[in-house]
DNA sequence: TCTATTTGACCGTT
DNA sequence: AACGGTCAAATAGA
């Protein structure tokens, strides 16, 4: 077990220093933009290919050790990001819900709407948000997402595998700004059951539902200054004019590899 | 026929 | 008991 461990420790480490040496170099190259769009494409589908093989291999490891605790020890942490968004409320944002109810809520003049990955049978997903008019302005929507996507989407696989490339929704709505975002440590009763597996055409990772997780873990100077980017894009109230949810999906794929990284620095 | 939405009922928490 | 979140049967629509 001590030799498995190494070897995946060893392997994890030499993916995620891959993925920062060719993210640094792919933003050499952007700034000044004199690359081709092809070579900056080709990099980050290999940037793309280092995480997702790190994550994989995280997960797997979170697996094992969550079957060896006791139930009494199955904490997972769970995230939480409000966004305002004005539009119709349905903003593209990678993924696909299906509703599963609507609440009149005390005090409010409009009420909540709740939804779920509308891969949650399939691929275990665990992720939901709930969507509500502000009483302030009709017309702007408070979304609240809650977890992490465990699942792997169409839209999202497309992005990776053609990056650049993408069409916005005609309906897409405008983020006004993140609101707040929180994470706290939660139960889980239910024993994860699900196994990770490989898409047969890529080594591209299909993830076990990990509810999940945002956390201060740091590692290195290097990524500490590329994490702190995104941190202050979503802690602060901030004006994102031009932020769209293409961006929210590299977002959350690095909130990703930060918890898993604490989960796997837990099991080291 | 299949999938998504609607909506009243149900349940856990406070 | 009130409230918020979820369930599930009924309904809509492609």
């Amino acid at each position: 077990m001590e030799n498995a461990g190494t070897w995946d420790r060893k392997s994890v480490i030499s993916e995620l220093n891959q993925g920062r040496d060719l993210a640094y170099e792919l933003k050499r190259q952007i700034y000044p933009s004199t690359t081709s769009r092809e070579a900056c494409e080709f990099l980050l589908g290999k940037i793309f290919s280092s995480y997702d093989n790190a994550l994989a291999l995280l997960n797997c490891m979170d697996i094992l050790e969550m079957g060896r605790s006791p139930i009494s020890e199955r904490k997972a942490r769970w995230s939480e990001q409000v966004l305002l968004c004005s539009g119709t409320g349905q903003i593209d944002d990678v993924y696909n819900w299906r509703k599963y109810g609507q609440k009149d809520i005390l005090g409010a003049n409009h009420p909540r709407s709740y939804y779920r990955c509308t891969h949650r049978n399939t691929q275990g997903c665990l992720a939901t948000k709930q969507v509500k008019r502000t009483d302030e302005d009709p017309s702007i929507f408070e979304v609240v997402y809650r977890g992490n996507h465990s699942c792997v989407q169409e839209r999202q696989k497309r992005n990776k595998e053609n990056v650049n490339t993408q069409t916005k929704a005609e309906n897409e709505g405008q983020i006004l700004e993140v609101a707040h975002e929180k994470v706290e440590t939660r139960l889980f009763s239910e024993p994860r059951d699900f196994i990770p597996f490989m898409s047969p055409s890529t080594s591209e990772s299909y993830l076990s539902p990990s509810p999940c997780q945002v956390n201060d873990f740091v590692i290195g100077n290097d990524l500490q200054s590329f994490k702190t980017d995104f941190t202050e894009t979503i802690s602060n109230p901030t004006s994102v004019a031009n932020f769209s949810f293409e961006d929210l999906d590299i977002l959350i794929d690095h909130v990703d590899f930060d918890s898993y990284f604490l989960d796997v620095a837990d099991y080291f």
